[in-house]
DNA sequence: CTTTGACCTGTGAGTAGGTCACAGGTTTTA
DNA sequence: TAAAACCTGTGACCTACTCACAGGTCAAAG
């Protein structure tokens, strides 16, 4: 397979494919007549499998060692489960924050209900932003 | 103020100032005699507006778009009003698609409960990732 | 046989929002 | 007076691609 090839059998944009075969997560043959790369199957099932793993929320890194381990017939699947639970804790704490902020933000649209917009008088820039309580104090200082 | 103090008061990274400086969202003045610039307090302001932006949400784009409309006198509200609306959809959004991504993760670490670890075949890389269900259909194709 | 279009190549830049490193100048403290 | 702590600008680095560019290759159409 050439490069579109791949690119379309796995769904991705064939520049994915150039990118991932600089960063050897795939591993193409050349042909001398042309210069041009030529995949095969084990690549294709290399880039189907790591399309899964970022979707997984696997960093390429972690990807290319999951490769790296498997090329060397040592079973991944432990390290695999282990990044796995770590990328969970991580999702789940992500949707916390993300629901914090959610929490935050409507508190402050229903704030906002009441308060004018007002022209800026060189005290304040926007009261609907600075009167926003972040919760995270900010220390004070003089000039 | 110098740079470390203003950063200090905002409670920043001086780098974080710098580059704010550079992007032109703060304006100090610069003292002759050795070249350093000089933040006021309509700095810290401006700073800690822009860092409660960033936590709402806006970009730095938008924020200077708000400063901007501020330094001409214009009430930036009713843009920020409208952009604060977007982002609360977009965060939302956000959440739906990280809980999809969360479920997603639960359900394929039950499976796997049952599931070997296997040494990598030349077949299958790791059968964790590999039986994966993502629901989003590969095409084939043959080399 | 030539032209056209689709593909290939590598390299480099761009994305967002900073952070860090570097080399050299200044100021403050001991 | 010397070290520590700060300042300066510039440029590289981070993620995970994506796009642009300039030039080479190839298959089909004219």
């Amino acid at each position: 397979m050439k490069v579109k090839e791949l690119a379309t059998a796995a769904g991705v944009n064939p520049d994915t494919v150039r990118f991932y075969t600089r960063e050897g997560l795939l591993n193409p043959t050349r042909n001398p007549e042309n210069n041009y790369q030529h995949y095969d199957t084990e690549d294709l099932r290399r880039l189907r499998f790591a399309r899964k793993a970022r979707q997984l929320g696997f960093s390429l890194p972690e990807v290319r060692q999951i490769l790296d381990q498997a090329d060397d017939h040592h079973s991944p699947c432990p390290m695999v489960r282990d990044v796995f639970q770590q990328r969970l804790e991580g999702v789940e704490q992500e949707i916390e924050e993300l629901q914090q902020l959610r929490k935050r933000m409507k508190s402050a649209l229903a704030a906002w209900q009441d308060m004018p917009d007002g022209t800026p008088d060189g005290q304040t820039i926007c009261r609907l932003i600075e009167h926003w309580d972040d919760n995270s104090p900010a220390k004070q200082v003089e000039e």
